[in-house]
DNA sequence: CGCGTCCTTGAACCGCGTCAAGCCAGGTGG
DNA sequence: CCACCTGGCTTGACGCGGTTCAAGGACGCG
């Protein structure tokens, strides 16, 4: 698919070109830009790779990941519809993490050259683009902090709070609505796989979520909260959210 | 003090409104900014603090910290010349992490709306600050992957040649630029300060460091660097530099 | 039906954080 | 000028949490 997907009759309200480029400019790159489809299981991209542009998840499911040593894999955050993927910059050349779809994911993408045009020229579009970044990076840091005072069991609890806060949990089962394996769950809590059971079936016994085959269901999220509120983490209901609404 | 600093004279090559205002704005960033100092020990401002503007560091050394359970703290990260404190945004209205001087150390403090105006007037200003964010937040995804499979010693490792990447070492004796008690280099490391000194000790038996009373020599860089190359850092030279240049 | 992969649980080991006690240095007051 | 005191530094011993190793079970697919 190229250049299937306009720009001016998208109704994705949350996109960041949508919102913040006058109409000129959202035709322009609307014209040149790319649609990508990823199935899941592919990758957006690997570590390493060249960067050649800037990447939009449409809609989708995707997990940005960072391999360290026996291709131990750490998944450092995940993305879904109007997150830019894989931060582009111009003077680091090659991507320092990778992008995997969790799930079938459309992505658009504007090359290299065309967004410095569209950045150089829509102020709002570079202001927020700004902000988005400093924002992350803001969670980021506290994360930093968290992650290493927090013990496994808390861990796996603000990991599936933030697959809540991310993907969501469908409204009928408070099913998650994604389906990870048990190394990748114990991939985005930092821990073993092994540690990752023995948590989740605790929690089950406190009836703080129910495994239902490879779906969870969270069926006790205050309870949840309150484990790991004590890390300072008052900030944590706005923490995870995407940060331009 | 408060405008005796003027941008148009500045002679800080590295700081980005010097490099990407025109004239104009320089001067009128210049003629409204203050300039602030601070003692060793003084905070800058501390977390929860309301947002009022942009801190740019001119000279000294700052330690940027989030606070857990305990009043335990971690250190996010360190700042020095040129770097931008605290990450100002519009939409979180309060700081989610402190700064705190580790010496005397001078800012340059631009309101809200100025800064703002600078942003939608100079494309070139607000883009680089994109990249300066977006490049930070890449450091962090890596980061946050290898301080969770590091273990204590390598994290001391990593935490001193971290040092020695934003505060460089005295060329005549490869001491550290700078002074931090334990707690501190343990509050970097993440871990406590008992096992600091196990791992300093060990560092200088196996003759990778001297201890100096409160300073620190670096002896063995590569010897450091080596320790933690398998956690794929072969990325490590540029990771922590100021990423402007 | 058989095989492979992932899930699950148990057991053992060990790294590191906690606790406690001694040490050293710098500051203060007699 | 020296004795004392206090706070940070240093080292040792202990215990727990979590990773690793190993084996059995469940599920899906050919």
């Amino acid at each position: 698919m190229n250049g299937t997907f306009s720009c001016t009759e998208c109704t994705l309200k949350q996109c960041i070109v949508k919102r913040f480029c006058n109409a000129k400019w959202q035709a322009l790159l609307s014209e040149n830009k790319n649609h990508f489809v990823y199935q899941k299981g592919d990758y957006i991209f690997r570590e390493q790779d060249r960067i050649f542009g800037l990447y939009m998840v449409y809609s989708g499911k995707v997990k940005i990941v960072s391999t360290g040593e026996n291709h131990k894999e750490k998944i450092v955050s995940l993305a879904t519809t109007a997150y830019p993927l894989g931060h582009w910059g111009t003077s680091v050349q090659t991507y320092l993490v990778g992008a995997f779809a969790l799930d079938e994911t459309h992505v658009c993408f504007f090359d290299s050259d065309m967004i410095y045009e569209a950045f150089m020229n829509n102020p709002k579009l570079t202001f927020a683009m700004m902000m988005f970044y400093s924002q992350e990076l803001q969670k980021m840091e506290v994360r930093e902090r968290y992650l290493s005072q927090m013990n496994a069991c808390e861990k796996v609890a603000e990991m599936l709070l933030y697959l809540k806060e991310i993907f969501g949990t469908n409204p009928e089962d408070q099913c998650l609505n994604v389906i990870l394996s048990r190394q990748e769950m114990a991939d985005l809590a930092g821990g073993c796989p092994e540690q990752l059971m023995r948590e989740l079936t605790d929690f089950e016994n406190k009836q703080l979520i129910e495994k239902k085959g490879k779906q969870i269901a969270l069926t006790n999220i205050e309870g949840l909260t309150e484990m790991i509120a004590h890390h300072n983490l008052d900030i944590y209901s706005n923490l995870w959210k995407y940060p331009l609404n």
